[in-house]
DNA sequence: ACAAAAGTGTTCCTCATACACCCATGT
DNA sequence: ACATGGGTGTATGAGGAACACTTTTGT
Protein backbone atom coordinates (compact mmCIF):
# COMPACT_ATOMS: atom_id res chain seq x y z
CA UNK A 1 0.00 0.00 0.00
CA UNK A 2 1.49 3.44 -0.85
CA UNK A 3 0.43 6.73 -0.46
CA UNK A 4 0.58 10.14 -1.97
CA UNK A 5 2.23 12.56 0.50
CA UNK A 6 1.21 16.66 0.83
CA UNK A 7 2.42 19.32 2.93
CA UNK A 8 -0.61 22.03 3.34
CA UNK A 9 -0.04 25.34 5.04
CA UNK A 10 -2.17 27.25 7.33
CA UNK A 11 -0.08 30.66 7.48
CA UNK A 12 -1.38 32.97 9.24
CA UNK A 13 -0.69 37.03 9.92
CA UNK A 14 -2.47 40.00 11.72
CA UNK A 15 -3.86 42.20 8.60
CA UNK A 16 -5.69 45.42 9.91
CA UNK A 17 -5.64 44.27 13.19
CA UNK A 18 -7.39 40.82 12.47
CA UNK A 19 -6.17 37.59 12.12
CA UNK A 20 -5.99 36.26 8.32
CA UNK A 21 -5.34 33.38 7.26
CA UNK A 22 -3.26 32.82 3.31
CA UNK A 23 -6.09 30.81 0.91
CA UNK A 24 -6.27 29.90 -2.25
CA UNK A 25 -8.99 29.34 -4.79
CA UNK A 26 -8.77 26.14 -6.80
CA UNK A 27 -8.72 26.31 -10.30
CA UNK A 28 -9.22 22.40 -11.05
CA UNK A 29 -11.73 19.99 -9.54
CA UNK A 30 -12.43 18.38 -6.88
CA UNK A 31 -13.61 21.43 -4.69
CA UNK A 32 -13.03 23.48 -8.19
CA UNK A 33 -13.72 27.40 -7.09
CA UNK A 34 -13.30 26.69 -3.08
CA UNK A 35 -11.26 27.72 -0.94
CA UNK A 36 -8.55 26.15 0.49
CA UNK A 37 -5.33 25.70 2.04
CA UNK A 38 -2.04 26.04 -0.10
CA UNK A 39 -0.29 22.73 -0.41
CA UNK A 40 1.48 20.86 -2.78
CA UNK A 41 3.20 17.52 -3.10
CA UNK A 42 6.51 15.97 -1.35
CA UNK A 43 8.87 15.70 -3.68
CA UNK A 44 11.09 12.59 -3.99
CA UNK A 45 14.36 14.07 -2.52
CA UNK A 46 12.60 16.40 0.01
CA UNK A 47 11.90 16.20 3.27
CA UNK A 48 9.13 17.29 5.02
CA UNK A 49 10.04 20.58 6.21
CA UNK A 50 11.30 21.46 3.42
CA UNK A 51 8.55 20.64 1.36
CA UNK A 52 6.54 23.37 4.00
CA UNK A 53 9.16 25.97 3.41
CA UNK A 54 9.27 25.88 -0.94
CA UNK A 55 5.92 26.22 -0.49
CA UNK A 56 5.72 29.01 1.95
CA UNK A 57 8.03 31.06 -0.11
CA UNK A 58 6.26 30.18 -3.70
CA UNK A 59 3.21 31.65 -2.13
CA UNK A 60 4.75 34.53 0.25
CA UNK A 61 8.10 35.23 -1.52
CA UNK A 62 9.45 35.23 2.12
CA UNK A 63 12.47 33.07 3.19
CA UNK A 64 13.67 33.30 6.83
CA UNK A 65 11.26 35.54 8.14
CA UNK A 66 8.40 34.43 10.90
CA UNK A 67 8.23 30.88 12.22
CA UNK A 68 7.10 27.25 10.68
CA UNK A 69 6.34 24.45 12.57
CA UNK A 70 4.45 21.04 12.33
CA UNK A 71 1.32 20.98 13.25
CA UNK A 72 -0.15 17.52 11.99
CA UNK A 73 -1.13 15.06 10.07
CA UNK A 74 -4.32 14.33 8.50
CA UNK A 75 -4.88 10.85 6.52
CA UNK A 76 -8.26 10.23 6.70
CA UNK A 77 -9.11 7.47 3.93
CA UNK A 78 -12.22 9.61 2.28
CA UNK A 79 -10.63 13.07 2.77
CA UNK A 80 -9.47 13.50 -0.68
CA UNK A 81 -11.40 11.64 -3.34
CA UNK A 82 -8.96 11.30 -6.14
CA UNK A 83 -7.61 8.48 -3.87
CA UNK A 84 -5.43 7.76 -0.66
CA UNK A 85 -3.73 11.29 0.30
CA UNK A 86 -1.76 11.85 3.52
CA UNK A 87 -1.23 15.10 4.00
CA UNK A 88 1.48 17.27 7.38
CA UNK A 89 0.15 20.52 7.96
CA UNK A 90 2.22 22.83 9.02
CA UNK A 91 1.93 25.88 10.69
CA UNK A 92 3.65 29.59 9.72
CA UNK A 93 3.42 32.66 11.74
CA UNK A 94 4.15 35.81 9.35
CA UNK A 95 4.60 39.04 9.52
CA UNK A 96 2.40 41.79 7.47
CA UNK A 97 3.30 42.60 4.27
CA UNK A 98 3.42 40.10 2.30
CA UNK A 99 1.81 40.67 -1.20
CA UNK A 100 0.29 37.23 -1.92
CA UNK A 101 1.34 35.84 -5.16
CA UNK A 102 -0.28 33.30 -7.32
CA UNK A 103 0.63 29.72 -6.64
CA UNK A 104 2.42 27.11 -9.21
CA UNK A 105 -1.16 26.09 -9.76
CA UNK A 106 -2.18 29.29 -11.49
CA UNK A 107 -4.71 29.74 -8.26
CA UNK A 108 -5.08 32.87 -6.53
CA UNK A 109 -3.96 33.43 -3.28
CA UNK A 110 -5.59 36.02 -0.65
CA UNK A 111 -5.37 36.90 2.88
CA UNK A 112 -8.81 36.58 4.28
CA UNK A 113 -9.78 37.22 7.89
CA UNK A 114 -10.71 34.30 9.95
CA UNK A 115 -14.20 36.23 11.18
CA UNK A 116 -17.15 34.42 9.52
CA UNK A 117 -15.26 32.29 6.86
CA UNK A 118 -17.04 29.98 4.78
CA UNK A 119 -16.14 26.26 4.67
CA UNK A 120 -12.73 25.27 3.08
CA UNK A 121 -12.26 22.40 0.76
CA UNK A 122 -11.23 18.70 2.12
CA UNK A 123 -10.30 18.44 5.63
CA UNK A 124 -8.67 21.73 5.68
CA UNK A 125 -11.92 23.52 8.17
CA UNK A 126 -10.46 20.99 10.55
CA UNK A 127 -6.91 21.84 9.30
CA UNK A 128 -7.29 25.37 9.80
CA UNK A 129 -8.55 25.37 13.23
CA UNK A 130 -5.75 22.74 14.74
CA UNK A 131 -3.66 25.79 13.59
CA UNK A 132 -5.32 28.91 15.36
CA UNK A 133 -5.75 26.85 18.57
CA UNK A 134 -1.86 25.91 17.69
CA UNK A 135 -0.70 29.89 17.32
CA UNK A 136 -3.54 30.12 20.59
CA UNK A 137 -1.79 28.29 22.84
CA UNK A 138 2.01 29.00 21.95
CA UNK A 139 1.73 32.56 22.59
CA UNK A 140 0.85 31.64 26.19
CA UNK A 141 4.40 29.93 27.03
CA UNK A 142 6.84 31.44 24.04
CA UNK A 143 7.58 34.47 22.59
CA UNK A 144 6.12 33.78 19.43
CA UNK A 145 3.94 36.41 18.64
CA UNK A 146 7.22 38.33 17.65
CA UNK A 147 6.77 36.06 14.60
CA UNK A 148 4.14 38.52 13.16
CA UNK A 149 5.90 41.08 13.89
CA UNK A 150 8.53 43.01 11.66
CA UNK A 151 12.20 42.47 13.01
CA UNK A 152 11.72 46.19 14.46
CA UNK A 153 8.77 46.14 16.58
CA UNK A 154 7.44 48.62 19.33
CA UNK A 155 5.75 46.56 22.61
CA UNK A 156 2.20 47.87 21.72
CA UNK A 157 2.57 46.13 17.87
CA UNK A 158 3.06 42.46 20.14
CA UNK A 159 0.40 43.18 22.34
CA UNK A 160 -1.84 44.18 18.94
CA UNK A 161 -0.61 40.25 17.89
CA UNK A 162 -1.85 38.84 21.05
CA UNK A 163 -5.38 40.92 20.93
CA UNK A 164 -6.00 39.34 17.07
CA UNK A 165 -4.66 36.33 18.14
CA UNK A 166 -6.54 35.80 20.93
CA UNK A 167 -9.92 37.95 20.20
CA UNK A 168 -9.42 39.56 23.66
CA UNK A 169 -8.11 43.34 25.31
CA UNK A 170 -5.08 43.64 27.31
CA UNK A 171 -4.04 45.96 29.68
CA UNK A 172 -1.46 48.03 27.74
CA UNK A 173 0.44 49.02 30.85
CA UNK A 174 0.97 45.67 32.64
CA UNK A 175 1.28 43.86 29.01
CA UNK A 176 4.13 46.58 28.71
CA UNK A 177 5.90 45.41 32.22
CA UNK A 178 5.23 41.88 31.64
CA UNK A 179 6.91 41.88 28.58
CA UNK A 180 10.12 44.05 29.43
CA UNK A 181 10.43 42.11 32.38
CA UNK A 182 10.38 38.35 31.32
CA UNK A 183 13.80 37.35 31.03
CA UNK A 184 14.71 37.15 26.62
CA UNK A 185 10.70 37.58 25.67
CA UNK A 186 12.15 40.93 23.80
CA UNK A 187 15.60 42.96 23.52
CA UNK A 188 15.57 46.49 23.17
CA UNK A 189 17.56 48.10 20.61
CA UNK A 190 18.03 51.63 22.11
CA UNK A 191 16.24 52.68 19.02
CA UNK A 192 12.66 54.65 18.95
CA UNK A 193 9.73 55.33 16.79
CA UNK A 194 9.22 59.23 15.18
CA UNK A 195 6.22 60.76 13.31
CA UNK A 196 3.71 59.59 15.44
CA UNK A 197 1.17 60.58 17.25
CA UNK A 198 2.37 60.63 21.23
CA UNK A 199 5.37 59.95 22.79
CA UNK A 200 7.51 57.63 20.81
CA UNK A 201 8.07 54.37 21.38
CA UNK A 202 11.18 51.95 22.07
CA UNK A 203 11.98 49.62 19.40
CA UNK A 204 13.04 46.06 20.49
CA UNK A 205 13.85 42.79 18.80
CA UNK A 206 12.93 39.22 19.52
CA UNK A 207 14.27 37.61 22.49
CA UNK A 208 16.62 33.94 22.53
CA UNK A 209 14.01 32.75 25.14
CA UNK A 210 12.46 29.33 23.45
CA UNK A 211 10.26 29.71 26.36
CA UNK A 212 8.20 32.63 28.76
CA UNK A 213 9.38 32.37 32.51
CA UNK A 214 6.67 32.52 33.52
CA UNK A 215 4.02 32.23 31.12
CA UNK A 216 1.72 34.83 30.06
CA UNK A 217 -1.82 32.83 30.35
CA UNK A 218 -5.20 33.30 28.66
CA UNK A 219 -7.87 34.13 31.16
CA UNK A 220 -10.96 32.15 30.15
CA UNK A 221 -8.72 29.44 27.93
CA UNK A 222 -10.13 26.76 25.34
CA UNK A 223 -10.21 23.66 25.94
CA UNK A 224 -7.58 21.63 24.56
CA UNK A 225 -8.49 19.74 21.01
CA UNK A 226 -6.48 15.95 21.83
CA UNK B 1 5.48 10.04 -6.47
CA UNK B 2 4.36 7.46 -3.77
CA UNK B 3 5.26 6.85 0.10
CA UNK B 4 5.20 3.77 2.49
CA UNK B 5 3.40 5.35 5.16
CA UNK B 6 3.88 3.85 9.31
CA UNK B 7 2.55 4.87 12.43
CA UNK B 8 5.55 4.60 15.10
CA UNK B 9 4.45 4.41 18.82
CA UNK B 10 6.11 5.92 21.84
CA UNK B 11 4.33 4.24 24.07
CA UNK B 12 5.34 5.02 28.15
CA UNK B 13 4.84 4.23 31.32
CA UNK B 14 6.48 4.39 34.77
CA UNK B 15 7.97 1.09 35.86
CA UNK B 16 9.30 1.20 39.37
CA UNK B 17 8.82 4.67 39.70
CA UNK B 18 11.33 4.82 36.20
CA UNK B 19 9.90 6.09 33.46
CA UNK B 20 9.78 3.78 30.46
CA UNK B 21 9.29 3.06 26.80
CA UNK B 22 8.02 0.07 25.84
CA UNK B 23 10.78 -0.97 22.82
CA UNK B 24 11.44 -3.84 20.15
CA UNK B 25 14.41 -5.66 19.16
CA UNK B 26 13.82 -6.04 15.35
CA UNK B 27 14.24 -9.45 14.16
CA UNK B 28 14.90 -8.73 10.42
CA UNK B 29 17.41 -6.38 8.35
CA UNK B 30 17.86 -3.13 8.76
CA UNK B 31 18.77 -2.67 12.11
CA UNK B 32 18.78 -6.12 13.10
CA UNK B 33 19.02 -6.92 16.79
CA UNK B 34 18.91 -3.62 17.23
CA UNK B 35 16.12 -1.29 19.57
CA UNK B 36 12.72 0.15 17.85
CA UNK B 37 9.69 1.57 18.62
CA UNK B 38 7.10 -0.71 17.65
CA UNK B 39 4.87 0.11 14.48
CA UNK B 40 3.65 -1.10 11.42
CA UNK B 41 2.15 -0.22 7.79
CA UNK B 42 -0.81 2.06 7.96
CA UNK B 43 -3.72 -0.38 6.28
CA UNK B 44 -5.81 0.80 2.79
CA UNK B 45 -9.11 1.72 4.86
CA UNK B 46 -7.32 2.85 7.85
CA UNK B 47 -7.46 6.56 9.35
CA UNK B 48 -3.72 7.33 10.96
CA UNK B 49 -5.12 7.35 14.59
CA UNK B 50 -7.25 3.94 13.92
CA UNK B 51 -4.08 2.07 12.74
CA UNK B 52 -1.67 3.79 15.97
CA UNK B 53 -4.58 2.56 18.19
CA UNK B 54 -4.70 -0.91 16.63
CA UNK B 55 -0.84 -1.06 17.21
CA UNK B 56 -1.31 -0.12 20.45
CA UNK B 57 -3.63 -3.14 21.33
CA UNK B 58 -1.80 -5.78 19.16
CA UNK B 59 1.29 -4.91 21.57
CA UNK B 60 -0.05 -4.35 25.21
CA UNK B 61 -3.50 -5.48 24.73
CA UNK B 62 -5.22 -2.69 26.50
CA UNK B 63 -7.70 -1.07 24.58
CA UNK B 64 -9.26 2.31 26.14
CA UNK B 65 -7.11 2.60 29.12
CA UNK B 66 -4.51 5.32 28.74
CA UNK B 67 -3.94 8.20 26.82
CA UNK B 68 -3.40 8.11 23.06
CA UNK B 69 -2.28 11.25 20.66
CA UNK B 70 -0.18 11.86 17.52
CA UNK B 71 3.25 13.34 17.95
CA UNK B 72 4.39 13.90 14.36
CA UNK B 73 5.62 13.09 11.00
CA UNK B 74 8.64 12.16 10.37
CA UNK B 75 9.72 11.84 6.87
CA UNK B 76 13.26 12.68 5.54
CA UNK B 77 14.90 10.81 2.69
CA UNK B 78 17.57 8.47 4.04
CA UNK B 79 15.55 7.75 6.91
CA UNK B 80 14.77 4.19 5.69
CA UNK B 81 17.40 2.45 3.55
CA UNK B 82 14.17 0.08 2.10
CA UNK B 83 13.41 3.65 0.50
CA UNK B 84 10.74 6.71 1.29
CA UNK B 85 8.59 5.74 3.96
CA UNK B 86 6.82 8.53 6.45
CA UNK B 87 6.01 7.86 9.88
CA UNK B 88 3.33 9.06 12.09
CA UNK B 89 4.28 8.98 14.99
CA UNK B 90 1.71 8.47 17.87
CA UNK B 91 2.43 8.89 21.75
CA UNK B 92 0.72 6.72 24.27
CA UNK B 93 1.10 7.20 27.87
CA UNK B 94 -0.23 4.07 29.77
CA UNK B 95 -0.97 2.71 33.01
CA UNK B 96 1.56 0.09 34.58
CA UNK B 97 1.43 -3.74 34.58
CA UNK B 98 0.23 -4.37 30.67
CA UNK B 99 2.83 -7.65 29.84
CA UNK B 100 4.25 -6.93 26.80
CA UNK B 101 3.05 -9.38 23.87
CA UNK B 102 5.49 -10.35 21.02
CA UNK B 103 4.41 -8.34 18.12
CA UNK B 104 2.94 -9.68 15.36
CA UNK B 105 6.77 -9.88 13.55
CA UNK B 106 7.70 -12.33 15.88
CA UNK B 107 9.96 -9.48 17.31
CA UNK B 108 10.69 -9.40 21.09
CA UNK B 109 8.75 -6.56 23.18
CA UNK B 110 10.38 -5.28 26.49
CA UNK B 111 9.28 -2.32 28.97
CA UNK B 112 12.73 -0.60 28.27
CA UNK B 113 13.43 2.88 31.22
CA UNK B 114 14.70 5.63 29.94
CA UNK B 115 18.42 6.06 31.77
CA UNK B 116 21.01 5.43 29.85
CA UNK B 117 19.17 4.01 27.25
CA UNK B 118 21.15 2.71 24.00
CA UNK B 119 20.81 3.76 20.29
CA UNK B 120 17.30 3.17 18.51
CA UNK B 121 17.04 1.96 14.66
CA UNK B 122 16.22 4.66 12.46
CA UNK B 123 15.47 7.80 13.54
CA UNK B 124 13.31 6.37 16.62
CA UNK B 125 16.14 8.42 18.96
CA UNK B 126 14.87 11.44 17.52
CA UNK B 127 11.25 10.11 17.71
CA UNK B 128 11.07 8.79 21.54
CA UNK B 129 13.12 12.23 22.55
CA UNK B 130 10.12 14.22 21.14
CA UNK B 131 8.05 11.73 22.69
CA UNK B 132 9.17 12.51 26.14
CA UNK B 133 9.37 16.16 25.77
CA UNK B 134 5.69 16.45 24.91
CA UNK B 135 4.61 14.11 27.57
CA UNK B 136 7.07 16.43 29.88
CA UNK B 137 5.54 19.39 29.10
CA UNK B 138 1.56 18.03 28.74
CA UNK B 139 2.11 16.84 32.64
CA UNK B 140 2.42 21.27 32.88
CA UNK B 141 -0.80 21.98 31.25
CA UNK B 142 -3.26 18.83 31.62
CA UNK B 143 -4.26 16.44 33.95
CA UNK B 144 -3.13 13.24 32.00
CA UNK B 145 -0.61 12.16 34.61
CA UNK B 146 -3.59 10.31 35.64
CA UNK B 147 -3.65 8.18 32.30
CA UNK B 148 -0.30 6.46 34.14
CA UNK B 149 -2.46 5.71 36.70
CA UNK B 150 -4.96 2.63 37.28
CA UNK B 151 -8.43 3.61 37.19
CA UNK B 152 -9.00 4.37 40.95
CA UNK B 153 -5.05 6.10 42.14
CA UNK B 154 -4.09 7.83 45.25
CA UNK B 155 -2.56 11.42 45.36
CA UNK B 156 0.67 10.24 46.30
CA UNK B 157 0.51 7.52 43.17
CA UNK B 158 -0.16 10.67 41.04
CA UNK B 159 2.64 12.59 42.52
CA UNK B 160 5.04 9.67 42.03
CA UNK B 161 3.63 10.08 38.32
CA UNK B 162 5.57 13.47 38.14
CA UNK B 163 8.18 12.55 39.92
CA UNK B 164 9.45 10.01 37.41
CA UNK B 165 8.43 11.56 34.22
CA UNK B 166 9.52 15.19 35.58
CA UNK B 167 12.91 13.86 37.02
CA UNK B 168 12.31 16.05 39.93
CA UNK B 169 10.83 15.54 43.72
CA UNK B 170 8.05 17.45 44.67
CA UNK B 171 6.56 18.33 47.60
CA UNK B 172 3.65 15.80 48.75
CA UNK B 173 2.16 18.03 50.89
CA UNK B 174 2.09 21.32 48.70
CA UNK B 175 1.40 18.69 45.46
CA UNK B 176 -1.53 17.36 47.24
CA UNK B 177 -3.20 20.49 47.66
CA UNK B 178 -2.92 21.52 44.61
CA UNK B 179 -4.06 18.61 42.98
CA UNK B 180 -7.10 18.36 45.20
CA UNK B 181 -7.91 22.25 44.65
CA UNK B 182 -7.60 22.44 41.02
CA UNK B 183 -11.20 22.28 39.86
CA UNK B 184 -11.34 19.08 37.33
CA UNK B 185 -7.88 17.90 38.05
CA UNK B 186 -9.32 14.83 39.68
CA UNK B 187 -12.57 13.29 41.36
CA UNK B 188 -13.02 12.06 44.91
CA UNK B 189 -14.15 8.83 44.97
CA UNK B 190 -15.33 8.15 48.35
CA UNK B 191 -12.49 4.82 48.70
CA UNK B 192 -9.63 4.58 50.48
CA UNK B 193 -6.64 2.54 50.07
CA UNK B 194 -6.46 -0.05 53.10
CA UNK B 195 -3.92 -2.50 54.31
CA UNK B 196 -0.48 -0.48 53.43
CA UNK B 197 1.96 1.28 55.79
CA UNK B 198 0.59 4.40 57.33
CA UNK B 199 -2.82 6.27 56.86
CA UNK B 200 -4.61 5.12 54.44
CA UNK B 201 -5.20 7.26 51.98
CA UNK B 202 -8.51 8.52 49.15
CA UNK B 203 -8.99 7.06 45.96
CA UNK B 204 -9.23 9.54 43.33
CA UNK B 205 -10.65 9.23 39.47
CA UNK B 206 -9.17 11.64 36.72
CA UNK B 207 -10.96 14.22 36.50
CA UNK B 208 -12.94 16.01 33.31
CA UNK B 209 -11.62 19.46 33.07
CA UNK B 210 -9.18 19.21 29.42
CA UNK B 211 -6.18 22.14 31.08
CA UNK B 212 -5.25 23.10 34.18
CA UNK B 213 -5.74 26.27 35.59
CA UNK B 214 -3.87 27.46 36.94
CA UNK B 215 -1.79 24.92 35.33
CA UNK B 216 1.73 23.00 37.29
CA UNK B 217 4.62 24.50 36.22
CA UNK B 218 8.04 22.78 36.41
CA UNK B 219 10.31 25.11 37.79
CA UNK B 220 13.80 24.52 35.71
CA UNK B 221 11.82 24.30 31.97
CA UNK B 222 13.82 22.14 29.33
CA UNK B 223 13.77 24.53 26.21
CA UNK B 224 11.02 23.84 24.15
CA UNK B 225 12.11 21.72 20.78
CA UNK B 226 10.05 23.54 17.39
C1' DA C 1 4.85 3.29 71.75
C1' DC C 2 6.66 4.05 67.39
C1' DA C 3 7.19 4.52 62.41
C1' DA C 4 5.14 5.88 58.31
C1' DA C 5 2.40 8.04 55.28
C1' DA C 6 -1.88 11.25 54.73
C1' DG C 7 -3.48 15.57 55.15
C1' DT C 8 -4.00 20.75 57.25
C1' DG C 9 -2.41 25.42 58.77
C1' DT C 10 0.59 29.18 58.40
C1' DT C 11 4.05 32.27 56.75
C1' DC C 12 6.43 34.47 53.21
C1' DC C 13 7.11 35.76 48.62
C1' DT C 14 6.18 36.30 43.64
C1' DC C 15 3.29 37.73 40.31
C1' DA C 16 -1.32 39.19 38.03
C1' DT C 17 -4.65 42.81 38.14
C1' DA C 18 -6.49 47.31 38.38
C1' DC C 19 -5.76 51.82 38.02
C1' DA C 20 -3.61 56.56 39.33
C1' DC C 21 -0.21 59.05 37.48
C1' DC C 22 3.71 61.09 34.84
C1' DC C 23 6.39 61.53 30.15
C1' DA C 24 7.25 62.89 25.36
C1' DT C 25 5.74 63.83 21.21
C1' DG C 26 2.37 65.87 17.16
C1' DT C 27 -1.14 69.30 16.15
C1' DA D 1 -2.68 74.00 25.41
C1' DC D 2 -4.33 69.68 24.43
C1' DA D 3 -4.80 65.09 22.65
C1' DT D 4 -2.49 60.79 22.15
C1' DG D 5 -0.14 57.05 23.13
C1' DG D 6 4.33 55.40 25.99
C1' DG D 7 5.76 54.13 30.27
C1' DT D 8 6.11 53.90 35.85
C1' DG D 9 4.30 53.43 40.67
C1' DT D 10 1.45 51.22 43.82
C1' DA D 11 -2.22 48.71 46.33
C1' DT D 12 -4.64 44.39 46.53
C1' DG D 13 -5.34 39.54 46.04
C1' DA D 14 -4.37 34.80 44.31
C1' DG D 15 -1.27 31.31 44.19
C1' DG D 16 3.57 28.87 44.91
C1' DA D 17 7.27 27.37 48.27
C1' DA D 18 8.70 26.01 52.59
C1' DC D 19 7.74 23.73 56.62
C1' DA D 20 5.53 22.99 61.45
C1' DC D 21 2.03 20.23 62.88
C1' DT D 22 -1.96 16.92 63.38
C1' DT D 23 -4.32 12.47 61.88
C1' DT D 24 -4.72 7.57 61.06
C1' DT D 25 -3.16 3.49 60.18
C1' DG D 26 0.36 -1.03 60.65
C1' DT D 27 3.82 -3.25 63.56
Amino acid sequence: MTFAVTVDLVMLTIRDGALSVLLIRRAIPPFQGGYALPGGFVLPDEDLGEAAERELVEETGLRGAGHLEQLGSYGAPGRDPRGRVVTVAYLALLPDAPAPRAGSDAAAADWVPLEGLADLAFDHDRILADGVERARAKLEYTPLAAAFCPPEFTIAELRQVYEAVWATRLDPRNFHRKVTSTEGFVEATGRSTAGERGRPAQLFTRGTAPVLHPPLLRKGQLPALS
